[in-house]
DNA sequence: TCAATGTAGGACCAGATAGGTCCTATATCG
DNA sequence: CGATATAGGACCTATCTGGTCCTACATTGA
């Protein structure tokens, strides 16, 4: 279905609500919570994720919570998706990592990695400096060869 | 994990597959199967799907199977990934279709919104055309803003 | 006309995974 | 010491996905 899952979906959300706060103010995992009706235990576990993954200072304590420890235009969402979701693939096949099938009939899996490949350049640039920011670098990222028939 | 599910990719196999086949030769399931080694009962279904959608035309009984229905170039992996696994959304909160959040909460979420156009639209971009006929148009269809850091 | 070979499609099952909770430990501030 | 935080492991459960099975139905050829 190509979703993202809803931990990516949770993580990107408090990234950008530590973004939009002015220099680099802390927020705890209730505050962000309540800011965006989430699920505070399940959030707790993806601030836990980014804070492991560098791209959160954690402070604990009273009136501890979280900062941002990088610079948000430094930030891609490929990353921050990766750091929560893990590895991204486009087929499952690639998940075994190894030649589920004879390579020579892997012919038609080869377009499928170009797509995939296609969305992480996507992916990547997008930081979130530019996703907390509201309006983002206009034209769009892609090149509009098809500008209709989306959704 | 925004990854692809095996039916939408086994529907890409087999139009890929049917796609390189000389004009317009049908080929059936098992054929298709058995060149990819892929598990006949599924595929049969996503190529019901994909004859439902009107992508292929099927023929029963012997000698029968799938041919393209449409120009390769019409047809984009979007709308076939669409055809097979439903309504492609990225963050599951879209699924409800509803108010989730109080709308003013969910300004965290436009971003993502437009991150999904994008990759809507880079779907949309790709021709079955193109996927099967090996090299496609270079450069490739995503603006390098951010060339490193794939995988 | 009958058997073989196809598609059409519903019912069903099992394993994986995601979403979510709970509990305990630990650190910090007042 | 107690309140408030993060850290993190264990665990449950509902959903989804991949996959099979079975019964139709259509077409061709012997």
């Amino acid at each position: 279905m190509l979703r993202l899952s809803k931990k990516a979906d949770y993580g990107l959300i408090a990234l950008m609500h530590l973004a939009r706060a002015e220099n680099g103010r802390s927020a705890s995992a209730k505050e962000i919570a309540d800011a965006h009706s989430l699920p505070l235990p399940l959030l707790a576990k993806v601030l836990q994720k980014l804070a492991k993954g560098g791209f959160l200072a954690a402070a604990q304590g009273t009136n501890g919570g979280y900062r941002l420890a990088r610079q948000p235009d430094s930030i891609s969402a490929l990353e921050v998706i990766r750091a929560i979701d893990g590895p991204v693939f486009l087929t499952s096949c690639s998940t075994t990592g190894s030649d589920c099938y004879p390579t020579s009939k892997c012919t038609a899996r080869q377009p499928l990695e170009r797509i995939r490949e296609d969305i992480f350049r996507l992916l990547a640039g997008i930081t979130l400096a530019e996703m907390s920011s509201g309006g983002w670098s206009e034209p769009t990222l892609v090149t509009l060869k098809a500008a209709g028939d989306i959704q």
